[in-house]
DNA sequence: CAATAAAAATGAGCGCACTCATTTTCTGAA
DNA sequence: TTCAGAAAATGAGTGCGCTCATTTTTATTG
């Protein structure tokens, strides 16, 4: 297997790496992102100060390294309970509910994060953010797609545009949500308002 | 005239205040945001270091501050600009293409000011944010309203969820033309496309 | 098993955003 | 005019993210 290829240099290496991404998860959720020092995390996972900035290029990259695996993870489970419902228009809903609870677990962190997730600097994170926004995207279009096959949507509509534009509506009001525009209630009608008004002209 | 009105305790904060937004304008332009420190401006304004931070409460802050009138005045022209088309579709690329000539003239400091405007801290700024959001969504509200009136537009269709959508997807496709997922010609295409479909819908 | 080179870790140090105890400026009452 | 109290400005100080010259660890070669 992979792993036993690995010399030492490389296993400490991914040890290490493991160690501080750990770290950095368990101090954000407990003290908060500014609350946590770099040097917290370092001690946390072992290592001196300076090493940390060896494996993420600011304190900003960490949150994204930390969070990425998890929020693939939750589109997925987006993904399964939006099936639960029969009506696009409520699929779609139930997707970006579940993102949304996830978020509510932890409003300031979440806040932070998308407001690094929107604008990355280092061109690995942005990988990163291509990942998950590739699936993100995925998982709409399939849900449209399942519609159009249903004739709830109209056949000549391009998939990728139409599910761009419902994250595209998600987003902005989720920022209203984060940064304090929008209280719970107000978010979800507008979303289903703004997200029924855009499906209704895909029938 | 209300200048009168005002005692010297008042005159002197505002024109501290003018200065020192017009000293933190100049430095951000010339030498970038992150390139520019708060000692600098607070030099240029001819007050202490700590001074800057009675009148901002962080720099961030500032940043709005700073680009709040002169965004106004861009939302103004746009609406301006839209009018010279005839299909509102045109219209409403013209309006945002307007906006994107605007932050092309500095797209790092504009990337800088776009992730600070979706996520802002302080009731203040939220407050300056708000205006601007609603003079922008109310343009583009004009301009559906009069599609209406010419029936390019269903006559059932709420203006304001539709503006909020056309903004949000033009707002979504902009992060990414700032993050650098997006060369110009791509972000046109997107947004035309976008845009396209989602007009289409209210037809 | 050296000897050498390359990679990685280290931690003292730096620059900058922001704070806060103190000082200065202003106002309105006596 | 004087003076007390309030408002505002000040700038030395603080903490933290991040850097970088140095040290330590690992791989490679003869």
């Amino acid at each position: 297997m992979a792993a036993v290829a690995l010399g030492r240099r490389e296993q400490n290496k991914l040890d290490k790496r493991a160690r501080i991404i750990a770290a950095a998860r368990d101090l954000f959720t407990r003290k908060g992102f500014e609350g946590t020092t770099s040097q917290e995390i370092a001690d946390a996972a072992g290592v001196a100060g300076g090493t940390v900035f060896t494996y993420a290029r600011t304190k900003d990259d960490l949150l994204i390294l930390v969070f990425h695996d998890e929020m693939l993870d939750v589109v997925e489970r987006a993904y399964v309970d939006a099936q639960d419902a029969s009506q696009l228009l409520d699929q779609v809903i139930a997707f970006f509910g579940t993102l949304v609870a996830y978020h509510e677990r932890d409003l300031p962190l979440a806040r932070t994060l998308m407001r690094q997730l929107g604008y990355v600097g280092a061109s690995e994170q942005r990988a990163l953010v291509r990942e998950l926004m590739r699936g993100l995207l995925g998982r709409l279009a399939f849900l449209l797609d399942a519609a159009q096959a249903k004739g709830g949507v109209a056949a000549a509509t391009p998939l990728m545009p139409a599910a761009r534009s419902l994250f595209a509506i998600y987003y902005f009001h989720l920022g209203g949500l984060l940064s304090g525009y929008l209280d719970r209630p107000r978010f979800d009608r507008a979303l289903r308002t703004d997200l029924g008004l855009f499906l209704r002209g895909l029938a």
